[in-house]
DNA sequence: GAGATATGAATGAACG
DNA sequence: CGTTCATTCATATCTC
């Protein structure tokens, strides 16, 4: 699946008065929330059937086309691995260059992913959108939340991402203390191998439901935060 | 052929300030309406010697390698390909839900063709580049346009398209009048079938010398606009 | 409201 | 040929 039709065909039927002209799609914030878990469950390039799936699933939330979910995961991907690549090269390049005078570039881009922002600033009104049960008021219904696991947690916590954002740019090798699934844990700060922590494959979520971005080594680039809830979710098979 | 050597090789040696190096070939607009003419005066999968010879007309405004040729043509028609098969599905999903709330997609990429805006920003001097007969200026000449219809057209006028799309996305049923080798006609908004209409296969453009996309059963997709002059031309047997 | 950033869309290149 | 990746274009959004 490469370029479907039908990308900017969504119109916005927004909340507001619509504008003439021709926009591209702005998915909501619970979209671009249902998005991110899915792909953070594991599903980073759904085939074109799940697609449509997803697609009926944003539709809940307002107009999208099937090639609006395709890009979405298509640039998702793309950027998750070039900022993996800009990881690995900084990360190299702290080696050759151990304490530098003007020190190494922290990619503020980094946060555990980019909703953070988006979800501070949705109006808050109908959170905690019943997700899953009630889908009786659609006739191709059968588009359940079934099989993305997190799709029905609760999100109404404050994220604390993004604004707490490593205040330092230099890479830290203290340990500190965060939660795993109510566990005191100690960890090192920095890029977390969470594979080998755990053995296994697992999603790491903020205690605010947001996922934290995983490399396909199973390593979390960015880090946690100190004195914050994590879960850890077995991954898809 | 499918991986053909020196895709990227093609250096810009533009008119204009050099960019630094750009790794990958950007076709001029005048570029794209040669090859845009060509596949849609039928010839959609040229053989390798046709390619050369495509190729050769090409570089008479800029760099290019037959790969890019191939490629160009590779995408373009898996693309068309894929639009169409989105617009059927469309279509069809549109009769399962006759008047739903969301409305259906109607996708403005399916303008006659991705040149439109090109077109409208490409710097208009030495427009109506003179195709054709003076090839005085080539050793291995002999590569005119003759062969493929529509290329000896002025495209000196401004594109109407795109700008005017169609405000509605709903798909009317009403009809309209548009100018078809000069003769006012009576169309359908919505796909036209072009091949019962006229009975035969033509290639249908827009004033503006720009064709108008066509599906394999000689239908036009996205429909004409009122008011506005087309010309039929003889598909290539 | 101009510049910087984030991100939807498009497309050349390439893979399987 | 269908699919995927890398890069680029265009615009929505945020920031100051």
């Amino acid at each position: 699946m490469e370029d479907p039709g039908g990308a900017t065909a969504s119109r916005q039927q927004q909340g507001e008065a619509e504008q003439p002209v021709r926009s591209r799609w702005t998915p909501k914030p619970e979209q671009i929330l249902i998005l991110e878990t899915i792909f953070n469950s594991g599903m980073v390039n759904p085939p074109k059937d799940e697609t449509v799936r997803i697609r009926k699933l944003l539709e809940k939330f307002g107009s999208v086309a099937d090639a609006n979910v395709f890009y979405w995961f298509q640039n998702r991907r793309s950027r998750s691995r070039r900022r993996q690549r800009q990881v690995q090269a900084t990360l190299s390049a702290a080696e050759q260059t151990p304490r530098g005078g003007s020190g190494i570039q922290y990619d503020h881009t980094f946060a555990p992913n980019s909703l953070s922002y988006s979800m501070v600033n949705s109006g808050s009104s109908s959170s905690s959108f019943g997700l899953e049960g009630n889908c009786s008021h659609n006739s191709g219904c059968g588009v359940g939340f079934s099989g993305y696991p997190g799709l029905m947690q609760e999100f109404e916590q404050n994220p604390v991402f993004c604004e707490t954002e490593a205040p330092n740019s230099q890479i830290q090798s203290q340990m500190m203390t965060v939660f795993m699934n109510g566990v005191a844990t100690e960890v090192g700060r920095g890029p977390l191998d969470i594979k080998s922590m755990f053995g296994g494959d697992f999603v790491v979520y903020h205690s605010s439901g947001l996922a934290v971005e995983m490399n396909e080594y199973g390593i979390l680039l960015q880090g946690l935060q100190h004195g914050e809830s994590y879960f850890l979710v077995p991954r898809l098979p």
